[in-house]
DNA sequence: TATGAATGAGCTTTCATTCAT
DNA sequence: AATGAATGAAAGCTCATTCAT
């Protein structure tokens, strides 16, 4: 990793801790400086602006995301195993770098001024893809098709994304295995079989 | 109504407007005072400030819902009956103001810098209500037990949230008895009995 | 006292004390309304504007040590009964009316940029009365001659101005007849006799 | 001495210079910049806000009062010397930079509105200081008993300060040795020695 | 590469004053 | 006489961004 590679770097991790803390719109371009230990001006030398900078924040997630959905969804061939792929994703991206999830969550989920045309074009991508995964599973009879793939999309994503925010919302540390594997496997249960108590399927 | 509340609900509803087109950062009060055919001098006459005018325009939402939630949910006997009154009573609000559950949605749900304190407390104490609902819920055994009720009141209000959100950033407007309640049948439907093909129950 | 003048000198009065306690360009013209109990409106009913209220609660100060200045200090006799009458004057100003003098003392005397060109120049004529005071006693060989009248005038009224000041900043009541009779014999007796030991003179 | 120090000083004099020419309330920081001939922001660069600008050129003013009193008040032996030094610190003040010593005549002698509870302490101090060398002289019997130190202090002080602001508001500039040392003979003259025509001591 | 001085557009806020009622 | 809604000029202050060094 070139010098310029880890001063990028450096800038990123400030920032986002900054973000964290401070939401997007009351962080100044020189407190991400202070955060990192360096002059304004040079966030200025390796980001053209704060935009910038936010953007290339979120590049990452964004580019993992989508190469997840492309990759792994594509060869898993249960939807059971497709959406655990999903929520193992976004348990694992929230274990490794909580700031940036937390910074998803709060800045980039519920709204789309931050972003730029090509980021929401790859958002919206994700969610279409999702949907059509829900779809394709009706079509081979494993998920009920009296409820409009779109919907259950929804509300499968909603369930996911609200549980990453309450953990993102109250600072909660995601730790370990196990509890990673309870979370995904309660939120599968919920999603297919519904909360009522559980009956023996056949 | 008195001519300074009539102006006080027409600042209010002028901001609203604004808010939803332009997001609460990049709003300035002289946008404000221009929806509302005032100077803006007037909107400092009725608010002290930009976040006391947003809370003013929170207050009517909180206070509404948590008014429900003490008053609805604790008469409606059971939990289908309790949680269809909560899908009714967001997609009523945002039938009736799509600006504001906007609002919300964005800049509310997800990020709490922009809540003081006792606005932060009241959207807790909502979420804990409605926690406490399930909870009673799996003691009635209505609902299955070895999911935590947290667990459960996070992924069903996940999905509330997110349908809603989805038709809030879409701009769908939610015109229709038939919609609404469509869409609350299949929340409950999915949330209830899971997402794999019906099989008749009992 | 016809209700308008009684109601001006309610607002003068209520100009007065919110001037003493948060001096003359901190206070708003809604302030004084708030202390006169009027709505701020009314103000502008009976005075143009700021300036002109500040102007009308001057004027009585004024007049009345112009007056004093003409009518008593040229009958009396010696320049100790002169300048005793000066003295009194101050301190039965201060005495009745102690947030007046306070704007006098803090609000005027040491800066012109509050008064208007009239004001301004009455200031000036009773500086130049007294000095003339000073210079006619040296003519009859009842003060030195070899400082110059205006600066023993500078230096009277100097001490006598510095002496009600710190009464003023100091909130200090001057009650009683006693108090304001010591002050005025020690000024005196320090700008006649000096400050040395007291030898018997002759 | 480094750039941001020439610029603090660049900033505090254009400041002083204009405060002289409007009153500080009459100041904008616009007025500050344009003095000073650098953009708006820069002031802002240095000096958190107006208030603090405002303190900052004070403080020379105080530091230097206080440190001599400290200093050489200490140090003289006599009465006479005692106050000769008093009385010359301020005269070549006002020689030398006669906008500061105007702005404080103007801005602070009479008035505590503008000083922060830091300043108003030692403009206190420096009261009192002055008070303890009067009594230390009348227990000395230099300086009659007669008249309380307290009252001696003032008249003394009050004579010196008005001498000043005579001078100040007349904007008369004060050059050459042979002034300054007449004043202050007469000054002290006056106050030692009193009004009286002279007699020959002794 | 690195600094932080310098800029100024743009925003929030204040408040004297006017005016309809 | 009385009110307080309404106006908008005039400040104060912020901060992204540029630039000389």
């Amino acid at each position: 990793m070139s010098i310029k590679q880890q001063r990028e770097a450096e800038i990123l991790a400030a920032a986002c801790r900054v973000f964290r803390r401070q939401g997007l719109h009351h962080t100044r371009m020189a407190d991400i400086a202070r955060e990192a230990n360096i002059s304004y001006g040079l966030v200025y030398h390796y980001y053209k602006n704060k935009d910038e900078l936010f953007d290339a924040l979120l590049a990452e997630w964004w580019d993992g995301l989508y190469a997840m959905l492309e990759r792994d969804l594509t060869r898993a061939e249960t939807i059971d195993a497709q959406l655990r792929i999903l929520i193992d994703y976004f348990l694992e991206q929230y274990e490794q770098n909580p700031d940036l999830v937390h910074l998803f969550i709060t800045e980039v989920s519920r709204s789309t001024v931050n972003l730029n045309p090509e980021r929401l074009n790859t958002f919206r991508r994700s969610i279409i893809r999702t949907e059509q995964i829900i779809a394709q599973a009706q079509a081979d009879g494993a998920l009920r098709t009296d409820i409009k793939a779109r919907y259950l999309s929804t509300f499968f994503l909603g369930a996911l994304e609200t549980m990453i925010s309450t953990m993102v919302l109250n600072n909660q540390p995601l730790k370990g295995k196990r509890l990673k594997e309870r979370i995904a496997e309660n939120l599968l249960a919920q999603f297919f079989d519904g909360a009522r108590p559980v009956k023996p399927r056949r």
